[in-house]
RNA sequence: GCGGAUGUGGUGAAAUUGGUAGACACGCUAGACUUAGGAUCUAGUGCCGAGAUGUGUGCGGGUUCGAGUCCCUCCAUCCGCACCA
């Protein structure tokens, strides 16, 4: 009997499947391990052999984790609302859950050929109504809940609707958009809707007019991490900045704690590092500089109100401790400050070079540009507004050299000189972060030197011995001058006492800032989750707990109305399996919204009764191992910690942070194949020929292809735009493709699925082959090249066992080397999976395998600690050996980890290697026992040290006892 | 520009604390065997060279008895972020 894979194989997936052998217990003595993949969305296109990757190591550490006696959670789902479903449905009117459910069935076939170890009794579907009622009902936690500053926590809005109406919200310290005070009496006297809307300025989760990212071509709006360069992530449409009513998740509230929350979980500095940068937090303090109203014409213009959002009070100018609030919003609290006293107000980093401002920037969308402007430079301020407002975000990012900007005509004074500081207007600076203004300090920054470069301004020089001559100085070391009470003290001293400074006189205050924003929640599409929410007279309602799950209704096609409202407006109130008040909310939930608890629902994943039970919650705990791709490091990633920290405030979970070790698998990329056409459209020409030639290059399908030689027959049936192709052949008459390596995709022809390679190979060569090539973490092309030899090792394996059909397998005792080679394997394979070296693992079985091969070893003893050993990466023939040995069938997968026993490994000679001057010369064999000394002694009588000494005497010898001998000359 | 990662044979790679660089595989060369199998076995394979007290981990320096590994400078590739005040 040979390695006959095939059989082997279909028989444990069907064992494993009917015992429910890898089933986790809710409760038990052993303790818990939580091993998570990131679950995958399922595709049309099905798995590529990228996928399987993270899912192999997480497996092996899984059913390592098993032998090792722990109570192991590695579950399996699908992140099933998204996009390609929804416009596949667009296309064929098929409804996006039918695609959904047979992409599902596709992915569950293909996993399940591949061995894992998932326990499938547990599997989340996040498109499923049992699933998204919960989603449902964390959302509407977060409607209810806001940020309380002083317990630094999220709590229910009733605590706060309690306060309003003790004592009004002026003892409030809230993270919110509402910077109006209001006495309890006021309080009650609002209108629900007026109380609707207070309220919603402190809610975690709001509807706000903001800014959002749309993209017109999926007819949607983006979060930040969508957008890459301008562009949707997902086909790459153009996206503008539009002002729409949305939901949003008041992420902001968790900034600091997204940052120092870092501190304590096991993830790359790559991943931790994008993620700070990400939150942008910046130390710095706030400025008011008061409008120059001695200048006429600054003051003629009065503001109009229409363009206000909220302008029906005056702004107490001492609620500014807004670290929060959106650009946009603190824009607004300026322009409804008395006209006559206007302040811009400045955020700085650098408040110690205040005394060094040349003048003051304001973005073009500042609200205060039209009320300052004189008239004199009207025309040019208004031609300037429009011109940016023109320009794109990306034109503006990709445009960010070119110097331009535009004087208002207004001077500013300076709170200390009282000097008059020209008030200028440009791009540089953007209206959503800080305060959409900066005080230029051109020694001090070199964007502000710049831009007075190129419009002439002076640039004062407020350090102490520093040219800026050629270049502003940004270091943050040194001393100041020219700065009044500032002179003569360190920057970092100086920052100190300029804050203190300019909070005694009410300038301003100390302040952090974050460029995270409030997360979009709302998406103008159909597959996605409904949001537990309706109107009447225009106020948003949660509807109760006992109405969830809000099912998507039917509609009759999946695009939008035709006045843009989105696709679940085209529901009949009689497609609402419950409707309620005048109608129900149309949007629905973005696609992080499902990932950023799903964690949790593994743990208790058919409980009707909460999201996840907390005794449940409390035994599982956090993830301890979680693996995907880094790509999601903005995204999901930071969307989950957020709702963890929510839930955690709330009570639900006992923990704040949900994925404790992390790591990132690198990509798997494609190896691509070109045809290259002539001009003529049907004529191709060979890789070697095509020279001299204009070509196109094409892709051709990997599967017509074989070691970058054309299926000439397969590529003229192909299509039928290539039946009748002509071809220029190499000399020999076959036709050889070019090739790139580029990420796997449907479009380039080159995707490679595991299904192929498992049948060729087996699901424990894939398995092994995957982690052999390479760390796990780096990108690399994918090559099946050398997947004969990990398949080899496993036959080499099988003859350990079986000769010509029968078991070999003897119960003598096993050699002195036997044991060796062995407990040297034990070693390696358990330090190199507790360091998650997948890859140098299977050199390990390789080596251990070639040796007990070479010392005829059969002995049981060794073998069946060896079949133990290789469970993780081959789970099949582990299994089908360990019942050929005896045992019971399907219990190797917990059985006792081999245990390792130094003494095996001692030996009575030490092979040492002996250099000079670090050059390794020979080896000298010499007994374990010897001191330095000795050995000393031992290697210098030797008839070849005697060689390479050419009769010098030595100027030192250096001894390591057990590890080496250098002789220096 | 800032931040992160990576750079080792023809190829994928290994070398965990500084201690025999290239393990293990692929590929290649030569041979054996055969019921011709994506088989197995033997020997070889970093580079130059007939030979070796030659040379070799992106380049150039440094520390050390000894550096792929530590330090400094530079180069290349990939990935983030990018007027964030």
């Amino acid at each position: 009997m040979e390695y006959n894979f095939i059989d082997i194989e279909r028989k444990w997936r069907k064992h494993w499947a009917a015992n429910q052998t890898f089933k986790a217990e809710d409760t038990s003595e052993k303790p818990k391990y939580y091993v998570l993949d990131m679950f995958p969305y399922p595709s049309g296109a099905g798995l590529h052999v990228g996928h399987p990757l993270g899912y192999i190591a997480s497996d092996i550490f899984a059913r390592y984790k098993r032998l090792r006696g722990y109570n192991v959670l590695h579950p399996m789902g699908y992140d099933s609302f998204g996009l390609p479903a929804e416009q596949y449905a667009i296309q064929t009117g098929q409804h996006p859950a039918i695609t959904t459910e047979q992409n599902i069935a596709r992915y569950r076939d293909q996993l399940d050929k591949i061995g894992f170890s998932f326990d499938w009794s547990r599997e989340v579907r996040t498109s499923s109504p049992e699933y998204y009622k919960w989603t449902q009902w964390i959302f509407k936690q977060c409607f209810n809940a806001w940020y309380n500053n002083d317990t630094d926590k999220a709590e229910s809005i009733e605590t706060l609707v309690a306060a309003f109406e003790q004592n009004g919200n002026a003892g409030i310290n809230a993270v919110t958009d509402f910077d109006e005070t209001f006495t309890a009496e006021a309080w009650k006297a609002k209108s629900e809707k007026e109380q609707s809307d207070v309220l919603m300025a402190y809610r975690l989760a709001y509807l706000a007019d903001s800014w959002v990212n749309w993209c017109p071509a999926l007819g949607t709006v983006l979060a930040n991490d969508e957008v890459i360069n301008g562009l949707s992530e997902r086909g790459g449409h153009p996206v503008e900045q539009k002002l729409m009513r949305q939901w949003s998740m008041r992420i902001k509230a968790y900034a600091e704690r997204l940052l120092t929350g870092l501190e304590t979980v096991e993830w790359t500095d790559a991943i931790k590092d994008i993620q700070r940068n990400w939150i942008g937090k910046s130390v710095g303090c706030s400025v008011k500089f008061a409008v120059d109203l001695d200048n006429p014409e600054s003051v003629r213009e009065t503001r109009s109100d229409s363009e206000r959002v909220n302008s029906e009070t005056p702004s107490d100018s001492e609620q500014m401790d807004s670290k929060t609030r959106s650009g946009s919003e603190q824009l607004d609290s300026e322009t409804r400050s008395d006209s006559e006293k206007h302040t811009i107000e400045v955020f700085t980093t650098r408040p110690d070079t205040i005394f060094g401002v040349g003048f003051m920037v304001l973005a073009p969308e500042h609200p205060l540009v039209d009320e300052i402007t004189t008239d004199e430079f009207r025309a040019g301020v208004e031609a300037y507004k429009t011109a940016a407002s023109l320009k794109s975000e990306r034109d503006r990012q990709s445009d960010v050299k070119n110097i331009t900007g535009q004087f208002t005509g207004a001077y500013a004074i300076h709170p200390f000189t009282n000097e008059k500081i020209p008030v200028w207007i440009g791009d540089y600076v953007l209206a959503s972060y800080g305060t959409g203004a900066v005080m230029a300090v051109p020694c001090g920054d070199q964007r502000d030197y710049d831009f007075a470069k190129h419009f002439n301004i002076d640039i004062k020089n407020i350090f102490e011995n520093v040219d800026i001559s050629e270049a502003a100085y940004a270091e943050k070391s040194g001393k100041i001058a020219n700065s009044d009470f500032l002179s003569g003290l360190e920057i970092k001293e100086a920052m100190q006492v300029a804050i203190a400074k300019i909070e005694e006189l009410g300038l301003g205050k100390g302040k952090t800032n974050y460029r995270l924003r409030d997360a979009i929640f709302s998406r103008q599409r159909y597959w996605g989750e409904p949001f537990p929410v309706y109107y009447k007279n225009d106020i948003p309602y949660l509807v109760e707990d006992v109405h969830l799950p809000i099912e998507l209704p039917e509609v009759d096609k999946y695009l939008p109305t035709e006045d843009g409202e989105p696709p679940l407006a085209r529901a009949e109130q009689s497609a609402w399996k419950h409707f309620e008040g005048d109608r129900m909310e149309t949007n629905t939930m973005p696609g992080w919204a499902g990932s950023s608890w799903y964690f949790l629902r593994y743990m208790d994943p058919n409980n009707e009764q909460e999201f996840v039970n907390r005794e449940k919650a409390d035994y599982w705990n956090q993830v301890d191992l979680y693996i995907g791709g880094s790509e999601h490091a903005t995204g999901h990633l930071l969307y989950a910690r957020f709702w963890t920290k929510f839930l955690y405030d709330r009570g639900f979970i006992s923990f704040d942070e949900p994925f404790k070790k992390m790591i990132n698998q690198g990509m798997i990329l494609g190896r691509s194949s070109f045809v290259y056409r002539l001009s003529d459209n049907k004529t191709y020409v060979t890789s070697s020929k095509k020279e001299g030639h204009q070509v196109i290059p094409i892709h051709v399908d990997i599967s017509l292809v074989d070691n970058d030689k054309l299926d000439i027959e397969a590529f003229k049936s192909w299509r039928t735009e290539y039946t009748n192709a002509h071809f220029i052949l190499e000399e020999d008459g076959s036709y050889i493709c070019g090739s790139e390596v580029e990420k796997m995709s449907k479009s380039k022809f080159n995707v490679q699925t595991p299904d192929e390679l498992v049948e060729k190979f087996g699901a424990d060569t894939l398995r092994m082959y995957e982690m052999f090539l390479g760390p796990l973490e780096q990108t690399k092309p994918w090559d099946t090249k050398g997947i004969n030899g990990v398949h080899n090792f496993l036959r080499k394996l099988w003859r350990l066992f079986y000769h010509e059909g029968q078991l070999i397998v003897t119960d003598a005792e096993p050699s002195k080397e036997a044991l060796k080679t062995f407990h040297k394997t034990i070693k390696k394979v358990e330090d190199d999976l507790e360091r998650f070296s997948f890859n140098t693992n299977v050199s390990n079985f390789m080596i251990c395998v070639n040796e007990l091969t070479d010392q005829k070893c059969h002995s049981k003893a060794i073998l069946e600690q060896l079949v133990i050993l290789l469970t993780p990466y081959a789970p099949h023939v582990a299994e089908e050996l360990w019942e050929a040995l005896g045992h019971t069938a399907g219990s190797v997968s917990f059985a006792a980890f081999p245990q390792f026993n130094p003494e095996y490994l001692v030996e009575a000679n030490t092979n040492y290697p002996v250099s000079f001057n670090g050059k390794m010369r020979f080896t000298a064999a010499l007994p374990t026992t010897f001191n330095a000394k000795e050995v000393e002694e031992a290697v210098m009588t030797m008839p070849e040290a005697q060689k390479w000494l050419e009769g010098k005497a030595p100027k030192k010898v250096i001894v390591v006892p057990g590890k080496i001998v250098n002789v220096v000359l």
